[in-house]
RNA sequence: GCCCCCGUAGCUCAACAGGAUAGAGCACCGGAUUUCUAAUCCGGUGGUUGCUGGUUCAAGUCCAGCCGGGGGUACCA
């Protein structure tokens, strides 16, 4: 446990023998201005209600009674402003920071705030009816961030992919590529798939001499699954379960629940087709499932899945869906009500151990990712699914390469419009982001690279080109301490991302942190003594510590990202 | 009509369970380099946080109502 977390749990218990309350929430905080310390703490002004005292008599008390209890590393408590209590750690506290990001290392920053409970993220799901474009490139890329840093979090973590292998657009699918094996120059259904990879399937069903629907449909969605698998893969998504909703269909777990549904009187018959009494769970309308020509709406599949992940243990179930799907969120809760799910917030979860199995409570978050504009030159590229003149996935990894990629996907708030800026995407500038933090690690690759050429690092201090050397710690002057500072607050970037659901929280901290390197770096221009590689030996064993603890921990952020950290830019 | 997202510096966006003086980048102006890689850094100009009320010791943040922009609203998925 480091140091905040400890003196979080001691002001706890101090509360509790103070004024016998439990005080919720985030009890300390990094200050808005370095004079304020290390930590504040505004708890005073949140209580004074509840206390029945003014902000600042609570603060003193407060603050008193942190100085009989002999806080560890403790240097300095005072009580500023309307009832703020501001701490000063001693310089202990930076120095064991620095060694636990040091010993850490790829587990740095890691939290135990998930608590071991089982999420599914289930996101891109795709139908393989075409290849995928950037909107899925969006999905995959906050998806995949998003396992990652629940991942991080403390969480059991499985990335799931629905494959829509069945139903009306499959049917589209195959009528498509039977259509590219006629000579009719328009297709029979104005739905039909119109791009050139149609046209390759069907060359190759012609091949294989099977030319029926049935055919076709089983060589197309085999064709372009593997094509999804494959762009996923390297766009560095990964998944753990791939699940069919046909397998679903023929596993009968759909006519289970529809047969739940009609048994407990929750369907009704209209115009030839079946409802469900979703309005009974706050839809604004009832919801057909099952269509007047007796197939099955994929709302009805969908709420089997879902059960489906529920009964596989999975405590908190969050989806990545795309904005068109919208209404069905109000529809698929319904669905799940009736299924008699007890869904409660995300931060509501217990441990599964502590309920009854029946009531399990479970969570269920959509989250909705939000359309993005490609801009080229400053111009939208208008995207036609119909004319097949979208970019594709693929595209945009080769032209802007996947780590900027997959930084622009992953640095705007999910829900929130996009524009994705091509020619910043490929610039090779500060405007770029992704080169901005990728040069701060770079510098410090090279730091050790130069340092070993002029001899100013022995060979033996470094480890796979990282520098990991004995250093003394108590040289940790001021721009060293600042930058400790800004590294340790990876952890709360985690927490934040993990319990918001954004991993855009981890981008703007890796801005942050590669940015107060290179101003730390820059100080060595007009003064060569700041220079991590100085002469002073000692000074530069200790700068060099704190730059590989910059570089694990730039390292970290790039990780829960899905990026390369550039060693040589 | 109903639902969701967004209105913060000229532009693109931050602001971490409501907290101390609303911050970055771009652009503009002025500086730093015979480089531990300038793909960089430092300083400056620039704000009635769309509007009006409300809750609160405290509101960019929460609530209500407007105004403006985007998206969604199938017996497609």
């Amino acid at each position: 446990m480091d140091l905040e977390h400890a003196w979080s749990a001691a002001l706890r218990t101090l509360a509790r023998t103070l004024w016998q309350i439990e005080i919720e929430g985030t009890l300390l905080e990094p200050p808005t201005d370095p004079r304020f310390g290390d930590f504040t703490c505004n708890a005073p002004m949140r209580l004074a209600k509840q206390l029945r005292k003014p902000p600042r008599a609570i603060a003193e008390e407060l603050a008193r009674a942190v100085r009989n209890a002999g806080f560890p590393r403790l240097a300095k408590v005072e009580v500023a402003g309307a009832g703020f209590v501001n701490f000063t750690a001693g310089p202990e506290f930076l120095q064991e920071e620095l060694a636990r990001i040091l010993s850490e290392g790829a587990r740095y920053g890691r939290s135990t705030m998930g608590g071991g409970r089982k999420v599914l993220v289930e996101h891109c799901s795709a139908n393989p009816t075409g290849p995928l474009h950037i909107a899925h490139g969006r999905q995959a890329a906050v998806g995949d961030s998003l396992a990652h840093i629940l991942d991080f979090a403390g969480y059991r973590v499985e990335r799931e992919f629905y494959i829509n292998d069945t139903g009306n657009q499959i049917e589209m699918l195959g009528k498509s590529i039977l259509w590219r094996l006629s000579d009719a120059a328009e297709p029979p259904d104005e739905n039909c798939y119109r791009g050139d990879y149609i046209k390759d399937i069907a060359a190759e069903l012609r091949a294989s001499g099977r030319t029926d629907l049935e055919g076709a449909k089983r060589l197309g969605v085999e064709r372009l699954l593997r094509e999804i698998k494959r762009d996923l893969e390297d766009f560095r998504v990964s998944y753990d379960t791939w699940t069919s909703e046909d397998s679903l269909h023929k596993s009968g777990k759909v006519d289970e629940v529809l047969n739940f549904f009609n048994s407990w009187g929750l369907t009704y018959p209209k115009d030839g087709a079946t409802y469900l009494k979703t309005t009974d769970h706050g839809d604004v309308e009832d919801k057909p499932l099952v269509k007047a020509d007796g197939t099955f709406v994929y709302r009805l599949p969908d709420m089997a899945y879902h059960r489906d992940k529920y009964a596989r243990g999975h405590e908190i179930l969050i989806d990545l869906w795309g904005p068109d799907h919208h209404a069905h969120i109000a529809t698929m809760k319904a669905g799940m009500k009736a299924l008699n799910f007890n869904l409660v917030p995300m931060a509501e979860v217990r441990s599964a151990s502590t309920a009854v199995p029946e009531q399990r409570p479970v969570a269920f978050e959509v989250l909705l990712i939000q359309y993005c504009r490609l801009l080229r030159g400053g111009v939208e590229q208008k995207m036609s699914k119909r004319a097949a003149s979208y970019v594709t996935l693929r595209e945009l990894m080769e032209e802007v390469g996947v780590d900027a990629a997959r930084f622009f996907f992953a640095m705007r708030k999910p829900s929130a419009h996009l524009d994705f800026d091509l020619d910043v995407a490929k610039q090779q500038s500060k405007d770029n982001p992704y080169y901005y933090a990728g040069y701060a690690h770079a510098r410090v690759c090279n730091i050790t690279v130069k340092g070993l050429e002029d001899k100013k690092i022995a060979p033996a201090d470094v480890t796979d080109g990282v520098w990991r050397g004995a250093y003394d710690a108590s040289r940790i002057g001021p721009d060293e301490a600042a930058l400790l500072k800004v590294a340790r607050q990876f952890q709360r970037h985690l927490e934040i991302a993990a319990r918001d659901l954004d991993p855009a929280f981890v981008a703007e901290y890796l801005r942050e942190l590669s940015g107060a390197y290179q101003s730390y770096y820059e100080l060595g221009k007009p003064d060569p003594g700041k220079k991590v590689l100085c002469d002073d030996e000692p000074t530069r064993r200790t700068r060099l510590a704190v730059s590989a603890a910059v570089q694990q921990v730039l390292r970290n952020g790039f990780a829960l990202l899905g990026l390369h950290a550039p060693e040589k830019m």
